[in-house]
RNA sequence: CGGGGCGUAGCGCAGCCUGGUUAGCGCACUAGACUGGGGGUCUAGGGGUCGGUGGUUCGAAUCCACUCGCCCCGACCA
């Protein structure tokens, strides 16, 4: 491709919205433009290297057995009431109506249409298990779109949907995607952690996210540094180390007067006490249930992990309101000593000894309290995972946090949408049964950003050849006939030789040809000037080295065979 | 939805507080000249319903009201 005649509109000048690398650059390098907020152009640019993620995801979707379909974009709203996603998708829910007043939604997602296509398709357990999968526009009306295309309104996903005859069945489906999924992120390059992830109200049985580590990442996740277990913070447990004041022999139970230190600081800084000792109590709604989420002082409340323990589907932090009627006290004056609903306690929390803890009356803490003598709950784990804490699955592992963007879920879905939409199979025994099925997204659009927040320096995105739009950007300098001649010459024989090549033919200044080459990422570079060509070479840089006097001169008749095996020893493609 | 902020040329911004010539700067763009290995210099140009509507005023980019859009933090995120 000459550079002349692309449409690559790169800009010196960062978009005045974007707040994280990818945006940046793939504004500047003119990847994509914004239409709206969270609606996004692909020029030619950018739709190569979506391109090049869907080829990867599809041929490791096609590996591991799975058929391509296409499902509309544009659903009748019968099939999300049949499963009452129509109200419980809420404003995230694209809407619409036809000429005739018939309602619509825009589909966020395919699990209806494509239980649908099951239901009508699938007779037998011979015809089990199928693997559906499709690469589609998503639409949500997503509240928040943010960080250019890492959240977006309209999106490109690739979604597949499993059906299998049993769980076990169903289990092997999700392994295979789980392998499917390893194979094709580690073909893009990217650096992920497998980790487990809430399952959410759908009662699924495994569930795990691609997470892509990167710090502009909207998902907190701990790791251990010791052995394989991760998991998003959400649903990540901690071995209990210790406990504050273990094998103290218990005190009498004291009252002290904490008038205004309703905070943790605040009272630990007035007792001088540590905050391990102090027992947080924090009232959550439940439903029409307000119950006591009881963690050490040092700790955090996870809510997904208390909503599980509760079997609700989302807790709330309480009002002050709320607060104040069941316990009698202004916030932060709450404890279990003496309070009457429901107390669930983190496993930390209900070690403690002698601890401190709210009076539940307004300006009063209790002192020297401890379990079972002066107060009770039901232990789970409830705490928020940190850096630092113990590892639950191994001996003396650490965990560590990490921020991710999750580029791909894989979740065993079970029988939720068959059985509520009739898709079910006979089997050996002709007895009529609910398909089992698994659900797996990759963010294709999203995956074009992700990458590209772990692969940039300052002077622009550094692409793994595996998503790169072209494998070598070629700089001509000067207006010398016999530059132009042995670029030609070289382009040619790389396009022979299925080499994909950009050549900057502009009639621009080198430092201009250098900067955008530096800025459109293009993994390896090829300078043609009068005076390398003068012996007969050209010069190779590749992006990722940053020295421009480390490029290495390479005799012209040689160089297209060279880059061609290094674009074929490239890993990933 | 709560809090904060921004809409002025294709992009990035100043001007607004304290109303008053022809609305300005940088980049980009057009033409020419010089230049030619890391965003070069000079000259001459083109490009604006100042987000929209209504109001105040002799006069509004500037003040007021409403409205639309966008961004950031939070909430939310099958």
């Amino acid at each position: 491709m000459l550079f002349s005649r692309a449409l690559i509109p790169t800009v010196k000048e960062a978009p005045a919205d974007a707040v994280n690398a990818s945006h940046t650059l793939l504004v500047r390098g003119g990847f994509i433009r914004k239409v709206g907020a969270g609606f996004y152009d692909f020029l030619p640019l950018g739709l190569r290297v979506m391109r090049r993620v869907e080829a990867i995801v599809r041929e490791e979707m096609d590996r591991a057995g799975a058929l391509e379909i296409l499902m509309p974009a544009v659903l009748p709203a019968e099939y999300f009431k049949e499963t009452g996603r129509w109200d419980r998708f809420g404003d995230t829910l694209f809407r619409l109506k036809d000429r005739k007043g018939a309602e619509f939604n825009l589909g966020p997602t395919h699990e209806e249409i494509v239980t649908d296509i099951a239901r009508r398709e699938i007779r037998s357990y011979r015809d089990l298990p199928k693997n559906l999968y499709q690469i589609q526009t998503q639409v949500r009306d997503e509240p928040r779109p943010r960080g250019g295309l890492l959240r977006c309104r309209e999106f490109i996903m690739k979604d597949a949907y499993s059906f299998d005859a049993t769980e076990d069945g169903a289990k092997r489906s999700y392994e295979a995607m789980r392998v499917a999924y390893t194979r094709a992120f580690d073909r893009m390059g990217l650096t992920y952690r497998l980790v487990a992830a809430d399952s959410g109200a759908m009662g699924g049985v495994l569930s795990a996210e691609f997470q892509v580590l990167a710090d502009s990442g909207e998902d907190a996740i701990v790791a251990c540094g010791s052995c394989d277990y991760a998991a998003n913070v959400e649903v990540a447990t901690v071995k209990p180390s210790a406990a504050a004041g273990e094998g103290e022999a218990a005190r009498e139970k004291r009252r002290v007067h904490t008038p205004g230190k309703s905070s943790i600081d605040e009272v630990t800084a007035l007792l001088g006490v540590p905050k391990d000792r102090m027992l947080k109590s924090l009232l959550y709604t439940a439903g029409s249930e307000t119950v006591m989420a009881v963690v050490r002082g040092d700790h955090e409340v996870n809510e997904v992990l208390l909503a599980r323990a509760l079997g609700a589907a989302d807790v709330f932090l309480a009002t002050e309101a709320d607060v104040k009627k069941a316990t009698g006290a202004d916030v932060g004056f709450a404890g279990p000593s003496g309070f009457g609903g429901r107390i669930l306690v983190d496993r930390a929390a209900a070690a403690v000894a002698n601890g401190v803890t709210g009076a539940n009356e307004t300006g009063w803490h209790v002192a020297d309290v401890n379990r079972g003598r002066d107060w009770n709950g039901e232990i789970h784990d409830l705490r928020l995972a940190a850096t630092g804490d113990p590892c639950p699955r191994c001996e003396g592992g650490k965990l560590q946090s990490y921020r991710g963007i999750e580029g791909g879920h894989i979740f065993v879905l079970g029988t939720h949408y068959s059985a509520q939409m009739g898709a079910s199979y006979l089997d050996e025994n002709q007895e009529k049964k609910p398909l089992v099925m698994g659900c797996y997204g990759i963010g294709i659009s999203r995956l074009v950003a992700t990458a590209i927040e772990q692969h940039s320096d300052a002077d622009g995105i550094v692409w793994p050849m595996s998503l790169a739009p072209y494998h070598v950007h070629l700089v001509t300098i000067g207006k010398e006939p016999v530059v132009a001649e042995a670029a030609r010459s070289l382009h040619d024989d790389l396009l022979a030789r299925g080499v994909e090549v950009l050549w900057d033919d502009r009639d621009e200044r080198p430092g201009v040809k250098f900067k955008d080459a530096d800025l459109l990422g293009i993994p390896l570079r090829v300078t043609i000037g009068a005076k390398s060509l003068a012996s007969g070479n050209v010069e190779l840089k590749p992006r990722s080295e940053r020295d421009p006097k480390k490029a290495e001169l390479v005799p012209l008749a040689a160089a297209a065979e060279k880059l061609q095996s290094l674009v074929r020893a490239a890993p990933g493609t």
